[in-house]
DNA sequence: ATTAATGTGTACCAAAAAGGTATAGATTCG
DNA sequence: CGAATCTATACCTTTTTGGTACACATTAAT
């Protein structure tokens, strides 16, 4: 019940850029999150592809944010790296869980499960990368009111 | 970001030994939740071990729930399984996150890790075992008060 | 145009965790 | 006693995680 080490380093990404003033490179972006550089590129790479972030090449190029950091989530940085958030396999929807079949009573959880799951995405969802930013007790007010 | 399917596990033999009116051996659990015996047993003294189920040796013997369902939380059991419920490695109390260090701008998401975990451990600690039996409205209306 | 600085894409690899099995032993009922 | 049942420890295989390597494409500056 964890988020991979290497979402924990995209969020340390993402917020590193939203503090630069121009565009950075990868090693700077590496130093300043304590990560290799090849590393941290594999990440980058991901959060460029989904769109989040922009990038530059060449000579004097480099990565920024795309997009506001008020319209940033915990929820969709984690899921870029982490892919789709899913507290059990059986909310998965390439498996097939017992809900489809004979054995009804063991899918009692299926309904919880999805319940519980929605809870927790909307909660990562609320948390933008400006409220922790700005500062960590308007976390505390919006995670209290969900 | 996921229990581990040995909680999943975990969860469907208590669920299964709350609904039983007798002791129920090892096999006899294991057919109801469809997993080996093997695997089963191994879930099943972790469980004993932790006080949740109780267990008599010999023949004739079997398991049964050590408490009411009434007092037993998703998050005992998938922590029982899995270990405290962390979202990041940052939490851990063995790791040393950088904010014992140097580069204090790196764990800006400590406090916003802590709240969000423990509005999670939260939600789980709310879920009983008898709201799941019950009904699962009854959970969609706990989960809504949080 | 050339070259150095930079990002891109694919493939690979090692360590750790998850998932599961095997075997030997201890206890209790009948 | 002996069959049924739980207990303990150790082991094994597969998947995931975390990370590296290398060849290539693009751009800015000269």
């Amino acid at each position: 019940m964890r988020i991979t080490q290497e979402a924990d380093y995209a969020l340390r990404i993402v917020y590193v850029l939203a503090g630069a003033e121009n565009i950075m490179d990868a090693k700077s972006i590496a130093d300043a999150v304590g990560v290799t550089e090849r590393f941290t590129v594999k990440i980058l790479r991901k959060l460029v592809q989904s769109g989040l972030v922009s990038s530059r090449k060449g000579a004097s190029g480099g990565y920024g944010l795309a997009e506001l950091p008020e319209k940033i989530s915990m929820r969709r940085i984690v899921e870029i790296i982490d892919g789709p958030l899913e507290i059990s396999r059986c909310l998965d929807s390439s498996y097939e869980c017992s809900r489809t079949g004979h054995n009804k009573k063991c899918c009692t959880f299926h309904l919880v499960f999805d319940k519980i799951n929605r809870s927790i995405s909307d909660k990562l969802e609320c948390v933008t990368l400006d409220s922790v930013i700005n500062d960590s007790i308007s976390v505390n007010e919006i995670l209290s009111k969900i």
